[in-house]
DNA sequence: ACCTGAACACCGTTCAAGT
DNA sequence: ACCTGAACACCGTTCAAGT
């Protein structure tokens, strides 16, 4: 635990942008969102903030940069499945996964639209839609469909994880007081919520999220049908 | 065009919850998601800062009124509809439409999860999921299916409008801008993606958003089938 | 070509002091 | 009870100056 012992010496090795990159992998899974700043950023590679910019356009640059590198090893490992249905859902599911482990990837992912990250998981999941048999001009509408949803359920993720930290809540504790909010809203006005409230803490949530995928890839098989 | 020409003058009406988030949504339909900050809401409201932390507890708080009114007007907007399943889609579309207007509205829902505003949806897709005949137990699933992918899209939709407020970026140059990096992308790695660039910049967001919601719709009516 | 680190222009939040 | 505004502890980013 010693601090800064030799905060003046010499890194080993010159900076670059792939040890800069797994840095901020570093410090954003230990510290969350709020630990990746370029001054302790700086401080573990033993730089100054402005040395970094050589390397890395801006933050919004590093953070996907970051996201992205998560995003290919999380595309990679989900490559097997017999039919294109199964990659689909083991796609989904290592999304899922990643995030989970890795929180900060979910809201990294959402602000950085149109980009490789996205891309990655766009092309692994239009492939297989292509597989699936879909129309031609019915694929981008399948795949987007399955991505925005996606992409929903990674964003509350990392928002719950976020807030989970902010308030030193375990999930259970944050999912309690929820659902507890929840019974306090007026009967007459909010029956669904207050009836859903109970399960709140006790769902699973990697099964409800892999069942909204089944939805969607039930509802691309119906439409084919058509 | 005066600027602060009565700096000093003293407010007509005293600060409340109301007129903070009021003047808040001005701001943020103003200037964006950045443009909300405690300085230049209380230049706005002639006062200091630290008067808001009277009537607010923070930023989050702050926010997530703001987005609650916004969810709130586009809730009671979207009621009418025949069919359960028409009532959904108004319900979508009408978030579809707020964010789409205020896209800041679209962040702000999706770091609050478990909130207020995520909760008037939920019970407004749950209601109507429910009159749609599906299963008790199948009801959650299917209401949050829905709510996540609504979130996907939305934060989406904010996180272009923001990326575009920073770049001076119209959406068209946006999408141009998007396509052409993705027809720079390796032809065997990358096939879809190339292959669906071309409809990016004419596609209709709105149409694609809905095709998705219809998409889950579909889902759930085959599972009512089992 | 790459790095240093002080400086700039901001933030959210707090809090003693006022009314 | 409510407001004031200076102060604190941060940020991302820039840039003259170094090597």
């Amino acid at each position: 635990m010693v601090k800064k012992a030799q905060s003046s010496a010499r890194r080993e090795e010159s900076l670059s942008r792939e040890s800069i990159v797994e840095a901020s992998i570093a410090l954003l899974d230990a510290k969350g969102e709020s630990g990746l700043t370029f001054r302790a950023l700086a401080d573990r590679l033993n730089t100054g903030p402005g040395a970094i910019y050589w390397h890395v356009a801006n933050k919004a640059d590093l953070l996907t940069a970051a996201c992205d590198a998560m995003i290919a090893r999380a595309m990679n490992a989900a490559q097997e499945g017999a039919t294109p249905r199964e990659i689909i859902r083991n796609v989904a599911l290592g999304m899922f996964d990643t995030i989970d482990e890795h929180p900060w990837v979910g809201s990294a992912l959402n602000r950085a639209p149109g980009q490789l990250p996205m891309v990655r998981i766009l092309e692994r999941l239009g492939q297989q839609v292509s597989s699936l048999g879909v129309a031609k001009d019915a694929q981008w509408q399948a795949t987007s469909a399955l991505l925005s949803y996606i992409l929903g359920v990674s964003g509350q993720n990392a928002a719950n994880a976020q807030i989970g930290r902010e308030q030193n809540y375990d999930r259970e504790t944050f999912l309690q007081t929820v659902a507890a909010s929840w019974l306090q809203l007026d009967a007459s006005e909010y029956p669904f919520a207050r009836s859903v409230a109970a399960q709140l803490s006790v769902h699973d949530d990697r099964a409800d999220f892999l069942a909204g995928i089944d939805l969607i890839l039930r509802g691309i098989e119906a439409q084919q049908a058509d």
